[in-house]
DNA sequence: CTTGATGCTCTAGTCACTAGAGATTGTAGC
DNA sequence: GCTACAATCTCTAGTGACTAGAGCATCAAG
């Protein structure tokens, strides 16, 4: 059995973290001391580990709540797994998508105003005017 | 002079949202009519624009907040706005980065499924154990 | 037995908005 | 002038995923 405080440094999870994912139901809420400590078992830290990396990997609290419910429902839970990976996958990818061309238009920005420097700033006046660039929709 | 109204079609800014850059301080409080409602100059139509535009490029509201002071000090704004717009890029391209390493790991991660699904879930398995995957640090 | 670390609950703050209530005002058609 | 109804006003609260802090209780070590 771990304090809450093993449990943060075991998962590197903070402690006021793992309250709260108790708080929104997304960790158990665990048995408790007779002076009220939370007390873990040890799989919890498989549990907040497998949050904590997802965390990282970027898939958001209702995308791990669905992976959580997964595990332990009885049929094999790959498809819907992979269903659930493959769509943040696609969300991924739009981002780094439109991240490139953010970096472009910027890296653009700032070689034309190496340039333009001694007669007026491009970098505002590229900002100012959304014509002025190659980046189309948010 | 524009209505409010006017100033979020011109510029596609919504409406709350022009209040909340008011509220902020963003964007200068307007005049009012007898009726208390908000009369824009036609230059708000530029400068909300340019807000607008800079958001979109992913810059937070203190570094508009600074670009926007640049404009109209005097002093040849350009090498100030540079570096803003240097430091932003320099934060898109590790932002890219990191969302390039998300990708491969996940998208590994739905590749080792592909072939291990009959056995077990290597999707789940992997977001459990940190150690399954080659992305390192947060 | 005291000290400092750890734990508890609760509230409020972050960022950049967004949503909604409830009231007033402007405009168009009749 | 009357009636819709669209636009506007202010104000409060909610979003996601935490983070920070107050103020208190409890535990482990010396």
């Amino acid at each position: 059995m771990l304090g809450i405080g093993e449990l943060s440094r075991a998962t590197e999870v903070k402690v006021p973290t793992i309250r709260y994912y108790e708080e929104i139901g997304l960790l158990p809420a665990p048995a408790r001391t007779a002076s009220n400590r939370r007390r873990y078992p040890l799989e919890a830290v498989q549990r907040l580990r497998f949050i904590r990396h997802a965390r990282e990997l970027g898939f958001d609290i209702p995308a791990i709540r669905a992976l959580l419910a997964l595990e332990g429902d009885g049929e094999p839970p790959c498809h819907r797994a992979d269903a659930i990976a493959r769509a943040h996958l696609d969300q991924i990818d739009q981002r780094i998508a439109r991240l490139t061309a953010l970096r472009d238009e910027i890296s653009q920005m700032l070689a034309d105003c190496d340039r333009a420097c001694d007669d007026h700033c491009r970098v505002l006046e590229v900002l100012a005017d959304h014509s002025h660039c190659r980046h189309q929709e948010h």
